[in-house]
DNA sequence: GTCTATAATAGGATAGAC
DNA sequence: GTCTATCCTATTATAGAC
């Protein structure tokens, strides 16, 4: 056979598929072989130390992502509501409006999150300094900004926990709709 | 030896523990084994059908919980305000003021979340109920009541999951502090 | 009811051919 | 780079003595 089927970002990108569904525990070798089409031994070559270096390649991807897709628009030059629908527009598709599970919340459960507890501690904490830019920019103060911002993170956490929990995804896009508003009220 | 050193009760409470906090993949026999004091054999004694039993025999533990300390409280013939601050209350104290993870969620990802997803299903949707209850009592129209205690899960579970996460339990804290004023706002 | 012993299987990881 | 084959360990589960 000639060269991969999949780019390295492509089988990542599968990779994290499998475990924000599973988690870290729940994500077998055998899944994540079959959903990147790559042998156990292929998986090795790319990540010599297993599933662990998998996941941080994950994590890796996730940031990128992130700093992509919900962290520019927070820091663009729009006026603030229209920063704040930038990130929920992005969310609403990475989240698949409210049917696919956070790779941060999936990894928070057992032992795992011992091992990656500082990198999901560091991704949150950038997405609430993201977040609170634009609602300073809003002339709403420091403090309050920061704790509108992890309300909001509460908010999109346990929308969609609830949403899946509920089979209802409704119940996701309408917390999303209704956030910006809601971070910018006087 | 005489009697077992734990009631029935008491090792439910113990398997609980282990769940919560490995989620279900992660919660190995082993170490459910160890929380219990019960050697495997023993367990399997008590749920003769293995893992499966004894996450269920954990839900109907948990239901009992939430009715006998949760949504007692919310039905009440107290005043609205009181009655959520009779939930929180119980929640602080159930979830060890933000330290411990929910079951729910837990057991939310992975496979296991298809296998047990009516129950989840259904215990939020009781919750969502007992909440509306002292809103509709404080005049709050039945659509909103029910949006707001939607809501109030989504905070619940979002900020636990993000003081879990940042390592900060005051988040979770905070925010049960707030909420019943916040439910009750005009 | 609890234990020791033991299946039987799945999981993570490695070796080496191609 | 990918494969087959294999190893080792952990895991679920059962059997049977006490």
């Amino acid at each position: 056979m000639p060269a991969p089927l999949l780019s390295l970002d492509e089988v990542i990108a599968r990779l994290m598929s499998v475990i924000r569904r599973e988690g870290y525990d729940g994500a077998s070798l055998a899944e994540l072989s079959k959903a990147t089409g790559l042998g156990r031994s292929s998986l090795y070559h790319y990540f010599p130390d297993g599933k662990d270096q998998m996941v941080v390649a994950v994590l890796d991807h996730l940031e990128a992502t992130m700093k992509a897709n919900v962290f520019a628009p927070l820091r663009s030059d729009a006026p603030p509501l229209e920063r704040l629908q930038g990130m929920t527009a992005a969310l609403d598709k990475f989240y698949g409006s409210g049917q696919e599970a956070c790779l941060l919340a999936s990894l928070g459960v057992g032992d795992a999150s011992k091992q990656f507890h500082p990198r999901l501690r560091q991704l949150f904490s950038a997405w609430i300094v993201a977040i609170s830019e634009p609602l300073r920019v809003a002339g709403i103060p420091r403090g309050t900004a920061q704790a509108r911002a992890e309300k909001a993170l509460m908010l999109i956490e346990g929308a969609l926990l609830l949403a899946r929990a509920m089979g209802e995804p409704a119940l996701f896009v309408r917390t999303l709709r209704d956030l910006p508003a809601e971070l910018l009220r006087r």
